[in-house]
DNA sequence: GTCTAAGATGGAATATTTTGGAAAATATCG
DNA sequence: CGATATTTTCCAAAATATTCCATCTTAGAC
């Protein structure tokens, strides 16, 4: 499986930050050697190969049109503002846009989180990735514990394995 | 994806702003090179590329009916009072017109925020930007709290990705 | 009409940031 | 412990942003 584990990492005093080499490889491992990256309102950014993100975008778009003169319409399109091509250095690097670094307050020199979600990876400040692993941990357990509840007034037993 | 990103940047004595290089380039990917300012009511200016403004507009006067007699038609054909052409200078520098400054609350020689909307830019001050940045994930986080809470109790995992 | 002042425009100089690369430091492995 | 790989820091070159200045245009006063 492609881009898993979590990493500390550290910015350089330009916001750039280095790729460690698994993770490296399987953004390589895509032709173009680009990535997009973009602010989720959970306060992380997601790192995703150009050719992944397109597609998934692809799909998103299915449905919308764009028409401008609508309200909703004009918020989705500023969503670009949340939005930006990178393309990985020679040495392995990517650089944070500035706007970025500051609406995930992460800040230069400090170590960030680099979790790998299998389709690409996310950056999160040390302090919201705690934060966050412990809201879905919350939430696995919520729905363990729906799960037995219902279980309970059930019959049979062909549920599904699930698994986190 | 085109047009894409957030940048800080600032108005010289004059009211001139220049355009980041991969915005610049965006904008000279059309032909023309002129750019078609107008006023929205959310209190920012968009900036589109001259062509895709003549197919927007084209679009909704479409639909427009003119008769003279309608205060609605009359008052939508008004709306050119809130529209003006540029030119992009060699240097890759517009003027924003005194009195679109000053619908925007943006004054010489201070910082603005230029939004990437994907088909064009938006400029807003960075007061009105960090409200308007405000309700597009507050309005986010509550699209998924929604979803967050609907799979407590779904069975299975096939949720759509979503992303911006 | 001419003169003056205010503003707009184009260009260039300066200051700042970004970028690519390499050196130093650290960790990893045999 | 030494050798190798990786990470972090640092530096110089390049690119970019910002400021400044000279010129041109416009509008108004006389």
């Amino acid at each position: 499986m492609s881009f898993t584990g979590q990493y500390s990492i550290s910015l350089d005093s330009s916001g750039r930050l280095k790729f460690p080499s698994n993770i490296l490889q399987d953004f390589l491992s895509f032709a173009s050697g680009e990535v997009v990256i973009y602010f989720l309102s959970e306060g992380c950014l997601a790192v995703y190969p150009l050719e992944i993100w397109s597609k998934m975008r692809e799909e998103e778009l299915g449905n919308l049109k764009i028409v401008p003169q609508s309200i909703v319409a004009r918020r989705r399109l500023r969503r670009g503002a949340l939005t930006q091509n990178e393309k990985i250095s020679k040495q392995g690097r990517i650089t944070i846009p500035q706007q970025f670094r500051k609406m995930c307050k992460i800040y230069d020199t400090e170590s960030v989180m680099m979790i790998g979600s299998e389709i690409g990876i996310e950056i999160w400040s040390e302090e919201s990735w705690e934060r966050e692993l412990a809201i879905i941990l919350e939430h696995d357990s919520e729905k363990s514990q729906n799960e037995m509840n219902q279980d309970l007034y059930s019959e049979n037993h062909t549920q599904t394995m699930g698994g986190s």
